[in-house]
DNA sequence: ATATTAAAACGTAAATATTCATAAATTATT
DNA sequence: AATAATTTATGAATATTTACGTTTTAATAT
């Protein structure tokens, strides 16, 4: 496959890049790697074997393929990235909802930080938003209005939440709720895995006039422990072209317009 | 590891350059960085694990990578910060003023950042702040609540101000706010350039029940626009060595306990 | 189909090299 | 003199390669 050696004497590193490689091509081979790590297959051996103790792989005859409970290791920044080119793509569709001169609420999520990042051609925007990483993309807009609710933060979601990000919401009214959300099931509607996050959510979705959905189609039949809301409130879903013909063909009898990338 | 550990000039120094190079490079190795400063491997090795106690890298067998680092804005870390090592060793010397269970406040700037940064021998804070640049730093340690008033965010200060900031924070009591400071004057009091950070400031001081000020000798003298408090009202104030005798002799009578790094 | 066989991949162990953690001794620094 | 910072020294842990005998695979002959 590939000839030339990538010099690295850091095993760590090595076997980091392995982890990428798998990633990437779903499958890695023992004297593929010997050849572009420049170590011997010993090694490479060695480096399966240590992987897959910690069950980030499982080890085959000739090589490796990926372990199926990678999902488990909340340390795996590659999982992280899996459907990143959906949600660029889902970012950028969601990012055409917007008119210049909405208030929006920008939730939290990976998906929703997609939208952030396609502001470029606004000039007036008011943004409400609870996410620190949602925050970090805005500064780049010089004129954008940013308008943080505060809170208590919630480290894994890099949110803010609590009873006094409820109460200053409250105090606004927004053209537009763009929502990132861990699970949408036609029939129960959008969850989420964390409760306090769903009360946030719920709140904002009562001061927003429009409520716009993006979630990759691998959130679809997903149910997680905390009920935001029905579909029939979502007014626009921005999905990929997974999505099934069950689910968007039930999505549109409910009302929703759904948008496919 | 020792709680009262005082950091020379050339540790932090070179301590300094390794996360510069570390950021260059995205991999440093101890017996590279050994002959660069021509210091033993354990030396660095000493240094990488600080650093890495500090959650600015990560190690490894043979060096240290980049931190995977969740929070903000990383790259910040080196931007140029003028008297940096005097603001860092007043960080230090200002978490030395925090207990264990306390409720404080920190102010934004980049004087309370070296603060933040040298909070790991507390299991039980519960951290106030306006200033998404602390935020980023708290991240790490997972233990503190932490709690953001929010506010409209002020691009030049990383700050969130503004009405509901100060209506928020009246809900709270703190034992200690820890500030900086644009200008401190001995006569006229502390300062700030931005009128509505100054009133923030206020409203900060008014709910808690002692007033720490961290300020790098090269503030005083200065007089900014906008008045925060007279000095008597300062308890502690931790600057560098380079304050003037008079300076000195006046906080004194102020009744200002002065420490001086 | 079944047996045979060569190539590929494997595991294991021994030898070597690196890197590490620890503690005691030494050298600044205050 | 006391505290920090650093170095030296040492044994332990980890990583890597080479070597060698075994197992598996897959192709070929029976």
């Amino acid at each position: 496959m590939n000839d030339h050696t990538i010099i690295n004497d850091k095993t760590i590193d090595r076997r980091q890049k392995i982890l990428e490689i798998l990633y990437l091509q779903s499958q890695v081979k023992v004297n593929d790697l010997s050849k572009i790590f420049n170590v011997s297959e010993v090694t490479i051996r060695n480096d399966l074997s240590q992987l897959e103790a910690k069950r980030m792989l499982i080890k085959t005859r000739g090589g490796a393929l990926k372990s199926t409970n990678v999902g488990l290791d909340p340390n795996l920044e590659i999982k992280k990235n899996q459907n990143l080119k959906e949600k660029q793509l889902i970012g950028i569709a969601a990012s055409k909802l917007i008119n210049d001169g909405d208030t929006i609420i920008l939730d939290s999520g990976t998906t929703t930080v997609e939208v952030a990042k396609n502001l470029q051609r606004f000039n007036d925007l008011t943004i409400i938003t609870n996410a620190l990483n949602i925050v970090n993309e805005l500064i780049q807009y010089p004129n954008f209005k940013v308008i943080i609710p505060g809170g208590i933060l919630r480290r894994k979601s890099l949110s803010l939440i609590g009873h006094s990000a409820e109460t200053t919401l409250r105090n606004y009214y927004c053209d537009k709720i763009i929502m990132g959300i861990d699970g949408i099931d036609v029939k129960y509607g959008i969850t989420t895995p964390n409760i306090e996050e769903a009360n946030l959510n719920k709140t904002m979705i009562e001061i927003s006039r429009e409520l716009i959905v993006v979630a990759d189609s691998s959130k679809f039949g997903r149910r997680s422990l905390a009920f935001i809301s029905k579909i029939d409130r979502i007014k626009t879903l921005v999905t990929d072209k997974k999505i099934s013909d069950i689910d968007l063909k039930k999505l549109k009898e409910a009302g929703v317009h759904v948008i496919v990338v």
